[in-house]
DNA sequence: GATCTTTATTTGTTTGAACAATTAATGTAT
DNA sequence: ATACATTAATTGTTCAAACAAATAAAGATC
């Protein structure tokens, strides 16, 4: 019990200090740490479009937001957003190539920050950390 | 490195998803998480006073507005703040009794939400997840 | 001891998050 | 086909977070 709760207690200070740092390295480029995500699942669409709702189920944070969030991504021109054509209540969104080009730089910023921790556990480690959190969870 | 990149995305979906559900808990006697974690640091003093600056120190997010965090807590009356009598610049923050009474009916919520996944793990996993994330971080 | 710096907290302001309500298109049932 | 319900996205509003600036006390220096 004693060492569940240090577990979950370790467990929620990294989750957020990573993301608080991330969220900084990212804020140099005026980009917050959701529409970094949004601009990652883009990207893992590999040019398929992909709903407002779909974006908003793949994200991390369940940030209710994502029409502004795609918005302030359109004013930067990072994607773009049009009716779809099957069915007018729903939005695609694709990612633009500048849009791809400054996520580009961005994974780029945030691998610098990963990189003194990368090796810190062996792959080994790594998966069992991996497991021991869903384990936790009962997944 | 995908191993590492694996674990890490489940420590941050798995600290966001611990602290948005036990805010809701907490969202139903109206008190914010900040709010309860900073009870908790104040129970932890065991009746000593704290400063406004301690308390921060001790928050798990680094959230700047303590003094609002206090405000809020004062106007529940869980709280009381004084200056502190050999530096006039500190505030004393201490928790009320009725405060005290207001974090155990909380923390028997909290605790009801943790205990479906206390024993998912045996104590030695637990010691040993804790003590993995901290390698990762190189602490 | 007057001035300057540092420390501790508070306050102002801007931005994002949460939640509810709205709009508009689609699906369904009679 | 019309009426009603559901779905998808947007918009409005309120509240908290972030950051900077301000206030005010204490400490340091000369």
């Amino acid at each position: 019990m004693k060492s569940y709760t240090k577990a979950i207690y370790e467990i929620i200070k990294t989750g957020h200090w990573i993301t608080d740092t991330v969220g900084q390295v990212l804020k140099e480029d005026n980009i917050t740490e959701p529409q970094f995500n949004v601009l990652r699942i883009l990207k893992g669409q590999k040019g398929n479009p992909i709903t407002v709702q779909d974006i908003q189920g793949r994200m991390i944070q369940r940030s209710s937001n994502v029409t502004r969030i795609v918005d302030k991504l359109l004013d930067k021109g990072l994607v773009n957003r049009q009716e779809c054509p099957t069915n007018r209540r729903k939005m695609d969104i694709t990612i633009t190539s500048f849009g791809l080009d400054e996520l580009e730089k961005l994974n780029k910023k945030v691998l610098e920050f990963h990189s003194p921790y990368i090796n810190n556990l062996t792959d080994d480690e790594a998966e069992i950390l991996e497991k021991l959190i869903k384990k936790l969870k009962g997944e």
